[in-house]
DNA sequence: AATAACCTTTCATTGTATGAAACTAAACTC
DNA sequence: GAGTTTAGTTTCATACAATGAAAGGTTATT
């Protein structure tokens, strides 16, 4: 399936690009001939994937119903809501929902808490995985060589320094044992987390959960606290999706 | 593109059904054997567009980011925005843009106006063009021929009755000459609606802006009144699209 | 336990994806 | 505004990737 993995590719670069591409830039990032590349971009702008003006492809509107249907069927998030709000309405706190994606994590849902994080809902963001207790707490199982992926990914995609190292992202990491990661003006200064991850059946967790809260509102011990509350929540996740048809 | 296209109509398959699918559903429903759909359901699950939890395929995460970037990025939806709440400010209306999209529209922004018409934010929502002042504006312009296959496409997705006729849905359309089309209890009921398409350098438009309310605040006339003000919106939403650097 | 339905892999064949090259259009230079 | 460079598009021969039949394996059903 080479042209379909090469559309993908392409597709990928259009939301990297964050900007109208031409052929010519599209072709050469992906590695490709332009009459390929030409090719690609007109099936995929039949179904509405892609956009075009002039010589500029970018992304096109066929991706909202796409995330739409996402958003509101896919079990995990639709068993989420109900688990996220208890959560929030208990701790008073911002709760969010991450799934791992490649070497990132993606926010799939958020229930605001009585002091909410942001105005807008970032839905759909890509977070590293080396920053923030919701991304490290999937690190926490990984083996060596995959530490190793996640690290060069992270400087590749310039969420980290060059000169990370794998050791530096170990120390960040929760220590055997504990089943938690906690970070403070990590991804964001002023803001406190701590994380769970969703308990998977077989292999390791792919999704977390999240406590986040300002520095002015929270504390460490507050949020450390609400550990327990936060796993039982991820448990009844993990329940409600056995559970779900699927 | 024979295998991208078919790539293409699995990702759409799996957002019509609304639910996980099993190989063989798709299989049948694309028209395709098994081996082949395997391939492209593996390739579209590296990718992240397509999950799978023991046999069943639905929807994969992937598609946030990418609607995301869309939202962010694309210049028709960023450049609307201001335009869209300078309107609803001025009518205390709910204002909606919506692009079309094969033989349907979607709607890609909304700014609420004094009196909320909905609770949720229904952005990607696809809906169809032979109902709601929205759609038919966009088919105003149209041939004989597209409305024939417009007509046929919302029998197909079952938007509208298998008797529908081309004649039917040419006496909804706005008269020629008028520049607006309106609609009451159409799409749905309970609701008043009149849109305007957004002027496009060459060929047919395939935008357009609507006011909607609810039939208790506003009347036919009042909405109507507020015509020419959604015109010079559109016009201003023209020009800002021609200035951006696309 | 037996049967049926479904999923996955293998493999030979075909047809489609591919890039070089030729061609055209647009942008830039002077 | 003519000449030159760059970008986009089309054509075409070739190779290889996409394909489905068939066999093998797995899971579900009776």
């Amino acid at each position: 399936m080479r042209s379909l993995s090469r559309a993908l590719e392409v597709f990928a670069e259009l939301q990297r690009a964050e900007r109208p591409q031409r052929l010519s830039d599209l072709a050469r990032t992906c590695g490709m001939s332009l009459p390929t590349t030409l090719r690609i971009l007109r099936v995929l702008q039949d179904f509405g994937m892609v956009s075009q003006t002039d010589k500029s492809y970018r992304i096109g509107p066929a991706v909202l119903p796409a995330a739409r249907s996402y958003l509101e069927n896919d079990p995990l998030v639709v068993s989420a809501r109900p688990v996220l709000q208890q959560v929030a309405a208990q701790t008073g706190l911002t709760v969010s929902l991450y799934t791992r994606l490649g070497f990132e994590r993606i926010l799939v849902a958020r229930v605001d808490g009585a002091s909410p994080l942001t105005y807008d809902l970032p839905l759909g963001k890509r977070l590293p995985l080396t920053v923030g207790a919701a991304g490290k707490i999937l690190l926490a199982s990984a083996t060596d060589e995959e530490l190793q992926q996640v690290t060069a990914a992270a400087i590749a995609a310039g969420q980290e320094a060059p000169t990370f190292t794998v050791e530096q992202l170990r120390a960040r990491l929760p220590e055997p044992g504990i089943e938690y990661a906690y970070s403070a003006d990590e991804r964001a200064t002023g803001v406190l987390s701590v994380a769970v991850a969703v308990p998977n059946r077989a292999g390791r967790p792919s999704e977390s959960i999240a406590l986040t809260s300002p520095v002015e509102t929270a504390t460490e011990p507050a949020l450390k606290a609400a550990v327990p509350e936060l796993r039982r929540a991820a448990g009844r996740l993990a329940e409600l999706l056995q559970g779900s048809v699927y």
